[in-house]
DNA sequence: AAATGACTAGAAAACCATTTTGGTCATCTA
DNA sequence: TAGATGACCAAAATGGTTTTCTAGTCATTT
């Protein structure tokens, strides 16, 4: 494989498993099993490196979001189904509960820039769904991006905050079957 | 003015001020014109001090809530008061900010526990109300838990994060009629 | 021409001396 | 003499200094 490859590989599991900080571009560099100055040939510096990947996370779970959305379904039924997939996410990319966990705890100016970046990716993704099928007619005139911003909020509060007040954590279905209960009730005509 | 209130007084307005950490008993003291020790005839420590403070202005917002609450009116207008109200306390107590903003620089323990607390009386106050419009058959039957706790979150979400990323922040008026559009919205029968 | 790792500057951590502060209690005073 | 007080103390916080670590460079190697 080739070593760029190589390297993202390596950083993204660095990253995921012990954060940004605590990643150190030698440990890359030995996973990679590269020299440390070969990273500099295909990255500009760790920032950079980490964006990459933040991007590549970012434009697969788009890339999966938007492969169970079907055209020929209602709102309610790809909304569900969406939502439901992202929650997949939820075990396999650790990589954004650290950059959440991290940013709390160091506030690495990167980190907090990344987290940013990353939630303003999401809401825009589903902003637009959004405003595709209120021109479709099937979901009311809303503020979308306020509905969108919620919904993130939404999701990850059940997602990471629930469990540091509660004795279980709630299931994918229940969270699904939640939101489809209540927010997306709300927005079909 | 009795000393227990003097003391209290003066400690609201120096953990409003300064927050937890930066708020010394000594200057507490002197606000209140009283020696050190005294505080120690009233209360066991800083923490329980802190802790009846918060307790009253739990208190104080459940009252003001309960008061725009009226028998007659349907659960959204309620809803939508009580919102209005709660509101209104955005400026008035920074308190409740300023132990946000710690937990997250300090992670002070007394303070994280409080924050806690205060969520769960918040949680625990509008999931009684929602639960009493399900007995009333105005709202439809749901978890109710989850719904107040997404309204809460929801609503910090709001009022603390949304100005991070976004240039002005949301109005009261907007934050409500977003609300009441939305999930309120989509629990009434 | 591309890869490398020894090297460096600056950042972070560890350390430690000094100061601050929560909490106590012997003394004071009304 | 009951309640208030502030000097006092142990423990924690602060801040300044030294040491260690690491992102990024670049002369050398492959």
């Amino acid at each position: 494989m080739d070593r760029r490859q190589e390297i993202l590989e390596a950083a993204t599991k660095s990253f995921s498993l012990f954060g940004y900080k605590a990643t150190t571009m030698e440990q890359i560099a030995k996973i990679a099993n590269v020299g440390k100055g070969t990273i500099y040939t295909f990255f500009e510096n760790k920032e950079v490196l980490f964006q990459e990947i933040v991007l590549r996370i970012i434009t697969e779970m788009k890339q999966e979001a938007t492969k169970v959305i079907k055209e020929d379904a209602s709102f309610q039924e790809n909304a569900y189904a969406a939502l439901m997939k992202m929650l997949e996410f939820r075990d396999t990319h650790q990589l954004f509960a650290k950059i959440i966990a991290e940013e709390q705890e160091w506030r690495t100016p990167a980190v907090k820039q990344v987290k940013a970046q990353i939630e303003q990716a999401i809401v825009s993704f589903i902003k637009q769904k959004i405003d595709k099928y209120m021109n479709l007619g099937e979901v009311r005139q809303v503020n979308s991006e306020l509905v969108a911003y919620l919904l993130l909020k939404g999701y990850l509060a059940f997602v990471n905050d629930w469990n540091l007040t509660h004795e279980k954590p709630l299931t994918e279905q229940e969270i699904t079957d939640f939101f489809q209960d209540t927010i997306f009730q709300s927005l079909i005509i």
